[in-house]
DNA sequence: CGAAGTTTTGAATTGTGTCAATCATCGTGG
DNA sequence: CCACGATGATTGACACAATTCAAAACTTCG
């Protein structure tokens, strides 16, 4: 595992680096433009004014450990983590994978209840805690953004919950392909048809996403593949059939994004 | 499916009674204990304001159907609901169940992603929406309230998906039972310890909530009854060994709430 | 008492997990 | 440049947990 060129120069111990350290004129804003984008110029000024730093993870490391209260909350800038949660006897549960904008960390009182894990390389936007709560009970379109935010997470566990409860195998990998490659799309904004995209997971995440295991991942990504629904090799994703897919993944019309 | 005692009288067909139609000092609050006592009295009264209705349904009614976008948000004040998702063919994933001080129906843009129907009769505190939100744009402590609403649903999803995805049949049911133990407890606020107490639920519904058959969680109900764990029936659950169940539920310690 | 819904039990089936071996890929160091 | 070790992907044989189908017993309520 090695850093991607993008965030190549983050060789040394990754660390929370203070944003202010830099001339303030030449420094780019802290918050990722996916988070900041629903922000009033007012409350993204205020968070800027907490002075966050900026944090770099490689790919592998962990942010914080299920049951530890980070003193920071985080905003994903760029690359994918994602959150699990380990039970006693190893098995695991990926909960969720974040993408760029995600918000990381925002426990109320006790520990989180999930660890996050960098995926890829990634570039965080760290605002101290206390200082960032503090500021949510004074803006209040800051505390409705986080409240759309949960609501948001809400939504795409109940998804997944539904997903891994009753679906087969098969219709299980439809439905997180299909989600992810319509994730990636949107959050790549380009027309990414032919080509396929990067997923950075291997297939033991997938299967630990889906209450699977990563043989039997294996073979149903066998049979997709085999009946031209998707190919999936080597990091990359490709959708031969989207609407089969779609088909394949059960997803309800009425309720697609 | 008939009223029980509590709201017995509300016979007539359930609909939205305005509260302010009577006399205003006679009126309790319209807001639910369980909701209110977490919000500033600044923040109580503007709720207050914008009149909230009482609104009761009876056991297998449907408060909405999910697709649905309801002209109200609604805090629920008594008694159990709960919140599904039904796929095309009819299955059917139970995403939480709703007790006293759940908030319902608040979705953002597009319609709710899942129905919510009254496992027993219930009374909910009907605000209207457009106002709602423009409050919570207005008041920080409320939109940070939501944000801890939805903040502990998240939890709620992660920790039923970890279930579903990565337990047995066994333990699934063993963990349903102790959280839904655990939840009625608090609850009550009574010690509840010898007597058991009343769980609303047919074993499809626990089916349902845990991606199991009805028939296993049957027979797994069985199994727990003949090794001591605990009793259930007739819709009251007894729990014999309470121990035991935290056991076989493969309930982290360090993540107890 | 009858009807409808729920629980219970049995037998056969099947989807998914387990165990184990082989192959593929890739970065590392000789 | 190639052998090596590490990690992930693939495949086969077998085991088992959970589902399916079916029927009967039990509850509740009109």
């Amino acid at each position: 595992m090695h850093a991607t060129s993008e965030i190549a120069f983050a060789r040394t111990d990754p660390r929370v680096v203070p944003l202010a350290a830099r001339p303030f004129s030449q420094t780019r804003s802290a918050l990722p433009a996916a988070f900041a984008a629903s922000l009033s110029s007012d409350d993204r000024a205020a968070i800027e004014a907490l002075r966050p730093s900026i944090r770099r993870l490689e790919a592998g490391q962990t942010l914080f450990e299920q049951g530890d209260l980070p003193d920071h909350v985080y905003i994903l800038a760029g690359g994918w983590a994602l959150r699990h949660r380990t039970l006693a006897d190893g098995r695991r549960q990926i909960l969720d994978f974040a993408l760029p904008g995600a918000l990381l960390g925002w426990g109320s009182g006790a520990g989180m209840g999930h660890g996050v894990e960098a995926r890829t390389d990634c570039t965080l936007c760290a605002i101290p805690r206390g200082q960032f709560r503090a500021l949510t009970a004074r803006l209040p379109s800051l505390a409705l953004r986080i409240a759309e935010s949960f609501a948001e997470g809400e939504a795409v566990a109940f998804d997944r919950l539904t997903t891994v409860g009753q679906l087969t195998a098969r219709e299980r990998v439809a439905h997180l392909l299909h989600e992810l490659a319509g994730r990636a799309r949107r959050a790549m904004g380009r027309a990414a048809g032919t080509e396929g995209f990067d997923l950075p997971l291997t297939q033991t995440h997938i299967a630990d996403a889906l209450g699977l295991t990563s043989v039997h991942v294996c073979r149903t990504l066998a049979e997709l593949r085999k009946d031209n629904v998707l190919l999936l090799r080597a990091g990359k994703l490709k959708v031969l059939d989207m609407a089969r897919l779609r088909e394949e993944a059960g997803v309800d019309e009425t309720l697609a994004a």
